[in-house]
This record gives C-alpha cells, sequence and structure tokens, in this order.
DNA sequence: TATTTTTATCAAAATATTACCACAAAGATA
DNA sequence: TATCTTTGTGGTAATATTTTGATAAAAATA
C-alpha cells in the first residue's frame, strides 16, 4: 500500500482529498500546516507528496520541497497552486521527478495524477525496440518474443551504450570507459570477448566490427 | 532555437508539457486536434515532433507519422501513449529516428528525452558533405546515396585528413606523418596504395596527384 | 623522341586484428 | 561455506587489412 504525505492548508479540501485518496486504498498522512509537516519529514518513508505551494504559515511548499530533497532525491512530489507564476519557482527547482498541478483542479484530476505517477515511478516502463527484441531500461530486462533473455550487468550496459547512440561508432576505448570506467587498466581484449557475449545471446543485433577502430550498432 | 511541435489532446498536459519546453528555451507549436497538426505539416520547418497515439479525434498519431515520414525521413519524432501495445505498431513502422514514452510520464523524464535526442541528432552528429557522399565523422561511415561505403581504418583516416583542409597540398611525409605515426619506418610507396584504394571505393573524390610531392582534395 | 623519374595498379605475402573457446578468477547467492 | 553466475585471460583459429615487389602507365626532362 502506498503512503501519500498530503499538505494542505484549505481544511474542506484537505479533508475532501484525503478521502479521495483513501477510497482508492493509499495510507493518507495529513497535515494543515507547513510546520508541521517540516518536522515530519525523515520520520516516515512516504512514496508520495502532494504540497500545496502557498501554505497560510511561516513554511512554505518551497521550503518543504527543499528538505524532502536533502533526504531523498527521487521521491515523487505533486505541487498544488492557484498562481501561475508559482510554475516557474517549481520549475526552476530542477529536482526529483515533480509534477504540477493548477488550482482549482478537481479530486478526480488529482487521483488520476497520483496514480499515474506512482505507478510510473514504482513499476515504470520505458522500452526500445529493436528487431524483435524489447528493451526496458529501467527494468534492465529484455524480451525475445515475450521470453526473457537474460543478460548479465556488462551485457545490458553495453546493450544500453549502443541502443543510446544507434549508429554511433564506438572506439574500444570508449567501450572501456563506458563500461568499465576511466579506472580500468586491464586489456582491451575483454571488449571483444563482451561484444561476442552479447552476439551470441541477442544474434539479431546488428553489431558491425569496424577493423582497427571498434564496433556499431546499425 | 529549436521548434517543437507538439500534438497531444489533454489540454492540461499539453499546456504543462509546452511551458517546461518553453522553460527550456523550445520553441513551442502547439496542437490538441490530430487534424490540426494534419494540416500543418509541412508548413514549416519542425526539430522534433511529440505526438500522442491516441487523439481524441478521427487523425491518429499514426496518420501524422506516415504524413510526416513522406515529407522528411529523419526528424525525430516521440511518441507517447498509455497503452502498451501500441509500442508494437510504433516500433512496427521502422522508421527515422523515432522515441517512445510511456503514460503516465513526468515532464522531467519527457525532457531529458527531448534533449538527448536533439543533442544527439542536431549537433552530435558532425557530418561532412563532398558531391554525393555524406561523411559522418562520429560514426566513422561514408554514405553514397544512403548506401553505405565500408572504408577501413587507414582510409577513413586518410579521407578525414584530406577533408579537414580541403585543397591543402600533402607531402608523402606529412600523410606518413599523419596516418601511420612518427614511428612508420617502412616505405612511403604504402602511401600511393592507400590512395588507391581510397580512388577506388570513391571515385568522385577529387584527390590529385602532384608530381614529386604529394596529393592533394579539390 | 628517347630516357629518366615518378606514380598507378595488382595480387601474393606478411602482418595485424578480431572471433572463439575453455578455463581460471572473482563475485554473488543461498 | 558451498554453489552458482559472471567476468577476465590467454591461446589459437579465422579474417581483414596492409605492405611489398613487380610491372605498366604517365609525366617530366633533355
Amino acid at each position: 500500500m502506498y503512503k501519500i504525505c498530503l499538505v494542505e492548508d484549505e481544511i474542506s479540501l484537505n479533508n475532501l482529498i484525503k478521502s479521495y485518496m483513501e477510497k482508492e486504498g493509499y495510507d493518507v498522512i495529513q497535515f494543515y500546516k507547513g510546520n508541521d509537516a517540516l518536522e515530519y519529514i525523515g520520520k516516515e518513508k512516504i512514496d508520495l507528496w502532494v504540497l500545496d505551494i502557498m501554505l497560510g504559515d511561516s513554511v512554505s511548499g518551497y521550503d518543504l520541497i527543499k528538505k524532502i530533497r536533502s533526504l531523498d532525491k527521487n521521491v515523487p512530489v505533486i505541487f498544488t497552486s492557484a498562481r501561475d507564476q508559482d510554475l516557474d519557482k517549481i520549475l526552476g527547482l530542477e529536482l526529483g521527478s515533480d509534477d504540477y498541478i493548477a488550482k482549482p483542479y478537481s479530486p478526480k484530476e488529482l487521483m488520476l495524477r497520483i496514480n499515474n505517477i506512482l505507478k510510473r515511478v514504482y513499476t515504470n516502463s520505458n522500452k526500445i525496440k529493436y528487431d524483435d527484441y524489447e528493451i526496458d531500461i529501467d527494468k534492465r530486462i529484455v524480451l525475445h518474443n515475450n521470453k526473457e533473455i537474460n543478460l548479465t550487468t556488462l551485457e545490458f550496459d553495453l546493450l544500453y551504450m549502443f541502443l543510446s547512440n544507434k549508429g554511433k561508432s564506438y572506439s574500444r576505448d570508449d567501450i572501456l570507459n563506458i563500461i568499465w570506467g576511466e579506472n580500468y587498466f586491464g586489456s582491451d581484449r575483454v571488449v571483444d570477448d563482451l561484444i561476442r557475449r552479447l552476439r551470441k545471446k541477442m544474434p539479431k543485433l546488428n553489431i558491425n566490427t569496424i577493423y582497427g577502430f571498434g564496433y556499431r550498432l546499425t
């Protein structure tokens, strides 16, 4: 069950939203005051925050997001605000997977947004397709006709490297740097072997050898 | 400044994304209806399309991509869709440098994707044209009427040497130093043969022989 | 024009690079 | 710890490229 923390100073709206959330099956922690919320941050693991920006209080939504982000860079946050110009400020934060919904909003709209975000952040799907392969970047799995192909970490990294720049030629040094990092000083023959392993597991991948240089996916 | 065309029928999402894009410095053309977008295609040069597949309209994202591709095979397109099975259809098209992002997505995620694609397609690719040849320095490939010409490492290096200083005359020693390095002490006849091979593979290249000195590309 | 010098062409030989495999080492898992 | 998976290594086979050397063609020279 997802735990949502709702911070909103309009009491009736707060309660309304809370009841919607609970109907949807979420566990809700509610605060009417920024101060109280600020103290609460970090005490429990929260899956999603819904923050009003203007709280009738010395503590604003901005203050809250700052503290939240200092502890967790990824937890999703939805801001609500009546004023358009607040949007700019939020966008200026450039942190985490934030979303924004303008007031007045319908509870339904908010709930849709929440469901979506939770699904995205915690289940996710970003897929790339190549021939019959379906590569899910977030889950780090590769499907071929709905059967999973088991790739090791290095193999997947290599595949991802190729896919993120289809057609680009990578020298062995490039590949060593990208996959093994700058501090690897072993032989560059490992690249060949990793290529071989990936080719073996995914034969339809069109990995060209560039003699005297490196490899490339076309 | 890049011009992005956004086609999305959810009005609030459309507007939200638009403001994100503008924040990032992009010039945005927005459409809520597939019909309007369809008419617009071809009127202005667009650097990137963001298309929702399901538009509440008789015109779908598929229809749009077909028309777009009929006019421009290379412009990048990002599809968005709530349904996983749409992915197969889109990727079945196998055209251009398309990408896919599953709904719901966070604006941030979309922006990241957009930035990457634009960078990759428009700045990262370092292309030189010569007659009908298109030389991509990063990919280390040469296209002639969209067909690839396979060059070896030395051949490509030689070509690159010539192109980076069109018209310049290179002595055999220059070429030996540039291509083979300072530590090569074999015969300088190898240059002749490399030139021969490059001429053979790229006959339209105007490589002049400077009798008693070396070569030059004009 | 005849001669000399330089360049072009070609294919076989020499070399360089990559593919493949099996096993060892390292790392992860139970 | 024992077991299983993944990664690195070294040797050999398979390939691709480059060099070489011989000869023909072209350009300069006298």
